[in-house]
DNA sequence: CGCCATTAGGAATATTTATGCAATATGAAA
DNA sequence: TTTCATATTGCATAAATATTCCTAATGGCG
């Protein structure tokens, strides 16, 4: 049951991890893991996430989480004023400040869903995101203050 | 009417150009056009092209060619010492300066291919740019004057 | 030519997804 | 707490899309 952005990031996490077709299928695999809801709901939940049905190269068209990118990166920041998460969510790793951007180390696979919640939060100083697989890098506007931005970060990526 | 293959093509052409919400609209535009076909028919042939429906940055779900790199489209709108898009038809969205570093937001799917164009332009002082899905960095050299490089973006964003 | 296999496409229908409405829950403000 | 506003959700149904079934048209090939 739980609440509503569980059962969010639990749909984000199934429809990364495997092929999912239609909504009566997620509805199976929610129902698997204590969700409990019906098919207008999850329609509501997909379209809020921006989730999509694609084609993949057999042509089954199933659904993927949006903005994947395209590029992949590696970040070495320096972490005097970093998070570290004790119950981490999306997968999170780290989080680092370089000039003025923000470089976040995650799993592998997490960068962009987390990404979108960033994106979804308007965090104000924040231009835009980047995510590749496993590092998302944020850039910051000019005379962000850092702990400011860390401050409105934190409840995003650490709470729930 | 013609045959199959020059409809195909036809609807490659109009998913690209413009945004379609459903097939009954885009069977209005392929009448326009002179193809006389029912839902069932376009149904058939989205599948056969792998087009899919993807949310755009407001919400709506519109039909995409399989590979977003051959979305081109026209940008408009410029501004101040940014540049932004009051009302955004086109792939761009926005252009902000941070730093050493300008960040342009497009349309989902439009920041690779813009990319694409602005490397292949050698625009003087941008060292570089990396895309993600609707985000695209591009880093200057230090010391870049912000309105020279302004100036020598404007015409390839618009020109798109 | 006649025969069969393949392809294209319409009409009707099935399946899948979205939504209007109403009820309940949650939260904020007084 | 009470009240008002907003959010969440289910149910029923609408809207959108896919598919089944059938007919025609086309292209070998003997």
């Amino acid at each position: 049951m739980k609440n509503k952005n569980s059962r969010l990031e639990t749909i984000r996490l199934i429809i990364s991890e495997q092929d999912i077709k239609n909504q009566e299928q997620l509805l199976q695999v929610l129902n698997s893991r204590g969700f409990s809801v019906t098919q207008a709901t999850l329609s509501r939940d997909l379209k809020k996430m921006k989730i999509s049905k694609v084609a993949n190269t057999y042509g089954d068209y199933l659904y993927v989480l949006p903005n994947h990118a395209l590029l992949q990166k590696k970040a070495n920041g320096l972490a005097s004023e970093g998070i570290s998460a004790s119950q981490p969510r999306y997968g999170f790793v780290s989080l680092n400040f370089s000039g003025n951007m923000i470089v976040i180390k995650t799993k592998p696979g997490y960068a962009s869903s987390l990404a979108y919640d960033i994106d979804n939060h308007n965090v104000p100083g924040v231009l835009g995101t980047i995510a590749g697989d496993d590092t998302l890098l944020m850039v910051l506007a000019e005379g962000s203050n850092r702990q400011e931005i860390k401050r409105l970060l934190e409840p995003i990526i650490i709470s729930l």
